[in-house]
DNA sequence: GGTCACTCATATCGCCACGGTATCAATGCC
DNA sequence: GGCATTGATACCGTGGCGATATGAGTGACC
């Protein structure tokens, strides 16, 4: 059997995210008759119906939900393989560090500055996430490394735990519960993080499948919380270095732990990126106190 | 940036591995100069230089190293997403084993006898990898799931280890060395291995990049054993299940020993595959002693 | 040092695969 | 039952890709 083409795969995870022919068209900025057709193509190939389809319904087959998985990945090796040659044959290669805006602990520029006395030291450029992407950019080869916190997809990637600090409530500082010095959990019961999940559940509930970014940086959700709109759960350091007079924190109890971690593809053999792991554990270990590891065994 | 296409791929992996536009491209079923225009036109792609060519030599340049590399997992991405796909959408599900023949210690009758009373079991269809390929074919999604010595290429698997066994030399009987009972590595000084490497580095070496295997199966080997052209190291295991009057087997001293592994992708998250695992590590585990395992931290 | 063989690059042509437009067919809704 | 919506089919035009023919540079050998 042939193998599938790249136009294939992307025709198909667009009709497989829209699960409408028109809009998936639309996105591909194409006509729809050409882009059934290549369905339906793609189906005869590999002997395989991939969408169950009426005139007003489109739906995944099993096998249409596992090759969408698998397409995602491997349209993400390509873009990797392209961008990593593009990166390779730049005259002044540079590390490519992604990261969360404002979740790197403080530690950034102190991270940078010991870095760059390393032997196998790079400029570094650093690539701002925001909060639009949930998962870094090191999949498509974007970056080399990247500086985020859990959780996040970790498959294909090798990790390594800098730090880990408690997280703290942000809230309007006239809500009421500002009045306490200490929540719990429970207290929180009705609030809405900036996702719209409930606050009670902590925050750290996993995206569902087919999840669109809310798109709102971190001024906005600060606005936000300032109303009492929302409430947002955020690491200890971010706190103590974004005071507002409009914005209390609260410690909670039972309110999992923020761990920073750094990532980087398996398959990397660079220097560079092994110096900065080492570097970057080195500081945070310095400037946060190792708390007791436990390994977990399944 | 646009994508690269898949023929892109095939096209640049072909020559890369050549070094030889011509040779390449008839591997490839097609004349010289449109291949040359294709990889000419790569490079104006990517804008960046992948061969060095003078009208006598190819060679890769370092970042036509890193797209060789990245290359190859993404063209196995794109077999793995059609070949799941397809197996996806069978009628009847099976699990695709992959093993190395004779390697399995004897534990396969049991192990698969077993797994069919497991309440998550599939069909069980074995696909004999034979000595020519050296790497499993988990990445581009001919198997779910292999069993087979270590080392092999570990990127982007799950591993989990089901038993550990000394090696023993195979030489012809009557070869000089066949009189003592017990070896050590210096005796098999100048002996060479079916792959032509020297008998006395322990026959673990890593094969060579571009290294092509020799395609010689086990059958061959032997003859060529018992005729004293080679030796040739095996697990206790296989030695004991393979007898021959024309063939000794010899405990070596200092020859690392043979470490059976399970493999599957990371990705999978089949319980057919989770219980084949279960059932094989247990199934190990009763008929072979544990040994202490030591875990390595770097 | 001149000739030859080898190998990669360029030029030009022809075909077919892919996308566009027009239209049909099926289904749910008011 | 008519209408809007949406996916499928029919047909056509074009551009990208491969083949053939040929050029150009380089090492080898006498």
């Amino acid at each position: 059997m042939s193998d599938l083409e790249v136009r294939q795969l992307r025709y198909f995870v667009a009709v497989a995210e829209e699960l409408h022919f028109g809009r998936a068209a639309e996105r591909l900025a194409m006509a729809q008759p050409p882009l059934s057709r290549a369905i339906r193509d793609l189906e005869r190939q590999l002997g395989v119906r991939l969408f169950e389809r009426t005139t007003r319904q489109v739906s995944l087959t099993p096998a249409g939900e596992v090759l969408l998985r698998d397409a995602r990945t491997a349209l993400d090796a390509i873009s990797a393989a392209g961008r990593r040659a593009q990166q390779a044959g730049r005259v002044t290669p540079a590390l490519r560090l992604a990261l969360k805006a404002d979740y790197d602990a403080g530690l950034l520029p102190e991270i940078l500055s010991a870095y760059q006395s390393e032997a196998a030291a790079l400029p570094v450029e650093v690539r701002l996430g925001g909060r639009g992407e949930q998962i870094p950019p090191l999949h498509d080869g974007r970056a080399d490394i990247a500086m985020l916190p859990l959780p996040f997809e970790t498959q294909g990637l090798d990790v390594e735990t800098m730090l880990t600090e408690p997280r703290v409530v942000a809230l309007a500082a006239n809500d009421p519960l500002a009045a306490y010095t200490s929540l719990r959990l429970a207290d929180l019961r009705g609030r809405r993080l900036p996702d719209g999940t409930a606050a009670e559940r902590g925050g750290l509930v996993p995206p569902p499948p087919g999840w669109k970014p809310s798109g709102m940086d971190i001024a906005q959700i600060f606005t936000l919380i300032a109303l009492g709109s929302i409430v947002f759960y955020v690491p200890a350091s971010l706190a103590s270095r974004q005071p507002r007079p409009d914005i209390a924190y609260r410690p909670v109890a039972e309110l999992a732990p923020s761990t920073l971690m750094l990532a980087w593809p398996q398959a990397t053999r660079s220097p560079a990126v092994a110096a900065f792991v080492r570097v970057a554990t080195a500081v945070a270990a310095a400037r946060y106190p190792a708390p007791a590891t436990e390994t977990i065994d399944a």
